[in-house]
DNA sequence: TTCGCGTAACTGGTATGGTAGAATACCATT
DNA sequence: AATGGTATTCTACCATACCAGTTACGCGAA
């Protein structure tokens, strides 16, 4: 999620109030219909109501928030549907990220993924919270190997929007396992 | 360009004025480095700062603008690497929605798209400004038949972050030559 | 009890004043 | 003339007050 912060040089009250709901949203802290007002959370944050219309504005902007005039701001629900689209654009970038790194391909990139693999294998048995970071590098991996290194942006990005139901339904733990191999057939179809 | 500005239900005053600088970004009536203050902007339009503030956060949001804290506000370039990347989206996910559509073909929908073709070819000689929106139809078919309906909005929006360095390099009539050929070839392919 | 209406509380949108920080221009000093 | 420091001027940011719709609640009549 710190992808979403490491990019302002300075840390403004609207920043701070953002990324602090941002994070609340995206771990089902706040419930998607939950009702949020300027006025509220400004006195839960301290400040005056117009960092916390910065930020209604920017979690706006991402669909994270339904914001309409004179009418109260609510938590977006992820309809299935919008799920489905980001899903669909990540398959369809790593696809195309994938046929480009295939057309470039050689041995020294696949010792690159091999290690990686390696850590995503040690990290699943004994620290399982770097696997998240680890899997995040192999596909950062892929892209620059590819040479499209700016492509793992939008795969973030979906990821994201994906991450916000998974935290949801279904345990960390046991998808790992079979991300990793997933991971494994993919350098092998690699090579 | 109107498929921003059609989601809002009621204009505000902060719509307009994103609205109207959107456009001057966009048709590079204001080019990029080109210095905007909130203050000298609420000026021109008559209004306050604080709608300008908002429409300037939405443009940052949109990467049009480049606003950081205590610093002038600048439109910001085109990197061509951020106008590859988005083409590099595009292609992605045009490329997976006709994979998509192609395991549900039939002769049906080639008619369809063969009516959109007649209109594209009667539309470059007779009237040019219609070929920009039957080129967006036609790729919206394509994704509605292919069954990925929301797909067209992440096209589309690539599509504009591409269409602003091409209202720069290139006269729209050339190019829409060739997009009818490809549009030609695509259909043939999907037959 | 139930329905309708009016009012009061609350919503986000706008205007404005003041503040801290960054850039620039300018003057003094070397 | 070149340079370093200073003061002015600019920037966006934040707080406050006010406004115009919207919603919700309670009271009175049927």
């Amino acid at each position: 999620m710190d992808e979403i912060t490491s990019s302002f040089e300075r840390r403004t009250t609207a920043d701070v109030v953002f990324t602090q709901l941002h994070r609340e949203i995206a771990s089902l802290t706040l419930l998607p219909g939950t009702k949020l007002s300027e006025a509220e959370v400004a006195r839960r944050f301290g400040v005056s109501r117009q960092p916390v219309r910065e930020a209604f504005s920017r979690l706006g902007n991402l669909e994270l928030l339904l914001v309409r005039p004179q009418k109260a701001t609510v938590v977006r629900g992820f309809s299935l549907e919008r799920v489905e689209h980001a899903r669909f654009i990540r398959l369809a970038v790593e696809l195309e990220v994938i046929t480009q790194a295939c057309a470039v391909w050689d041995a020294a990139n696949a010792d690159i993924l091999q290690k990686n693999i390696e850590l995503q294998r040690q990290a699943l048995v004994t620290e399982p919270k770097q696997f998240h970071s680890l899997d995040f590098q192999f596909h950062k991996e892929i892209c620059e190997l590819g040479g499209c290194p700016r492509a793992i942006d939008a795969i973030a990005e979906c990821r994201q929007k994906i991450d916000r139901l998974c935290t949801l339904s279904l345990a960390r733990e046991s998808e790992a396992t079979t991300l990793l191999e997933d991971h494994i057939a993919l350098a092998d179809a690699l090579r």
